[in-house]
DNA sequence: AAGACTCGTGGGAGCGCGCCCATCTGTCAA
DNA sequence: TTGACAGATGGGCGCGCTCCCACGAGTCTT
């Protein structure tokens, strides 16, 4: 059984006593086979075990049925893990159904982040899925130039014009800086994300545009920039609670913040929702498990990485145009404020 | 720039006014090339920015440098997350220094795992990582069969004949018990893990193990078997509790049970760690974050991913045998015991 | 009955590359 | 001067596949 090398589109013709063209077109679905010749052909095919070489078929077609998910590294540190899962499992599944390959590719540092180009550049993958882009970031251009299909998880900023798939950032924030005016809080502080991101920015954005619809003054001492990570969370609390020490409640802009944020409330001897209220943004596995559980805005993250999979599939396969999709998000309450 | 299609190895040598022979032992590395004409390929290879088709290479060379990662989809759901990301990162880290590529395979049924046979066939990747494999399954032998290198995440069982990195198991629940032994507690019951699995088996033989040691008899009716999620460490817990209302202490043999165990026991009214001691397995972030924080097992998941893809690495590019290996675990006390 | 189609079929060419082997150049020893 | 040899170089070939196009057999039309 092993030894003899694998059967090629030559092997599998000579059994079936027909010629190469007539295997290929029986491997690719054509119609234009007599049925007689299709059923020898699968036969063959079935008793030499032949598997078709990709490889090869890909030189020819210059396809690889791949595409490459880009994320990088610093960013999927710590808890932020579970939208990165959530997202790959979402794209995994589309790229599934059309019988894609999915190149995962953390990108640590700039100098990897350089290599990708090259490594993009050889033709291993149809197209690009590029994850938390900086407003300044000149991959996405670069990719394009190249002639790469790219989707984007989020835009780089309002006037983007590549494909990108986003959640509803303003109107979610809004929400949460709502539910929490609603609720008699008047002194809503913000741990925003960074200003170098659009969702940085539109969250915060959402924040001021729920206080101006109120007609309560939004002060901008409430506002403390993050990184999306518990630790920044931790410190612009401390931050907010020392400029500030009135406010009642916090809309940080990621749950990991939030989380954060929770940390440093508790260690100030601060009651949640008591003392000041907590909304988090995501709706990560975390937010069911803190102390108390966290109110959210809920980011349908899996169905982020659904739609980017089959915007890049539809463009890559059939050539489709470029497409921006925002995708609503939802309030979820529980028991931080 | 754009409409021209890339420069091939031929376009180079051209430019270079040299053989496409030439070139490829520039771009290969080879020094059978003299300093002068070295020196026109490179500036040739940047003239035209040339990148090698690396599908027409792996055609030749019949290497892709790209490596599978299959991760069955059901057990990667919830929180069991962690897990995976850290395992991720670590092999990604390795792979990056060799220039390889990583396909990840999430693997939802039995379909698509029967269909990931075929793809690995169609030779896309040089190896295959595989985590969480079940005693019966059939599919690494299929892998090795096709005289495709695999390395497991964790063995299939004591006699595992293939390479894997495993974590110390038994050595590493054992502690915990003794830890708890040491502690007082008396009535240790577990939360095992499906025992159709190695991990499973062998936490559940250190259990057993410190018992034996500490000549504490190990009581049967303490042991129940989860699935390593959160739900399944809450149901096993609940029957626990009802069989044997006298525990003073648990042992879960993942994070995630323990933090279902952790739910059940509060549900009950059981103080942790005062009525009841809760250790885990894993050291995920979860582990900090849970009400009391959760003692545990540290499992060192990214150098698990690292050690993996080292010796699959070792095993593809210089034809090194295969490996077994078992990395240490350690004990991490926290709040809850 | 002969042209005009349609359908099924298969061989040749070529995708971009690495490797084998023949060729060429220069150097050194006899 | 000649032969031997090492170093440098390039063309032919083939990897396994898809696609173009030519060809044969049957069917339909006028």
């Amino acid at each position: 059984m092993t030894g003899n090398r694998r059967p090629t589109i030559k092997t599998v013709a000579a059994r079936a006593g027909v010629g190469r063209t007539t295997v290929s077109r029986v491997v690719n679905g054509s119609d234009l086979v007599s049925a007689d010749a299709r059923a020898r052909v699968l036969a063959a095919i079935k008793e030499l075990n032949y598997v078709p070489n990709s490889v090869a078929r890909g030189l020819v077609t210059n396809r690889t049925d791949a595409v490459a998910l880009v994320i990088p590294e610093s960013e999927s540190r710590l808890g932020s893990e579970p939208f990165f899962a959530a997202l790959i499992r979402g794209v995994s599944g589309v790229l599934a159904e059309s019988r894609t390959q999915l190149q995962l590719m953390l990108v640590r540092d700039q100098a990897e982040r350089d290599q990708l180009t090259e490594s993009v550049a050889t033709r291993r993958v149809d197209g690009v899925l590029l994850v938390s882009v900086h407003s300044e970031d000149r991959l996405p251009g670069m990719l394009e130039e190249m002639g790469l299909p790219t989707v984007l998880a989020g835009r780089r900023d309002a006037g983007e014009r590549l494909s990108y798939v986003n959640s509803d950032n303003v109107g979610g924030a809004a929400a949460a800086v709502r539910h929490l005016l609603e609720g008699g809080r008047r002194r809503i502080a913000t741990v925003s994300g960074p200003l170098d991101m659009d969702v940085g920015r539109s969250r915060l954005a959402g924040w001021r545009s729920a206080h101006e619809e109120a007609e309560v003054p939004a002060d901008e001492l409430l506002v403390e920039t993050g990184d999306f990570t518990e630790e920044g969370g931790r410190r612009a609390m401390r931050l907010l609670l020392e400029r500030a020490p009135d406010l009642d409640a916090v809309f940080a802009a990621s749950d990991l913040m939030a989380v954060g944020a929770l940390a440093e409330l508790r260690r100030r001897g601060r009651r949640v929702p008591g003392d000041v209220a907590v909304v988090g943004f995501e709706d990560s596995v975390l937010a069911r498990h803190t102390d108390p559980p966290l109110t959210t805005v809920r980011q349908p993250v899996e169905e982020l990485g659904r739609t980017m999979a089959r915007i890049l599939t539809d463009i890559t396969r059939h050539g489709a145009p470029r497409q921006q999709v925002t995708l609503p998000t939802e309030l979820v309450v529980r028991e931080s404020s």
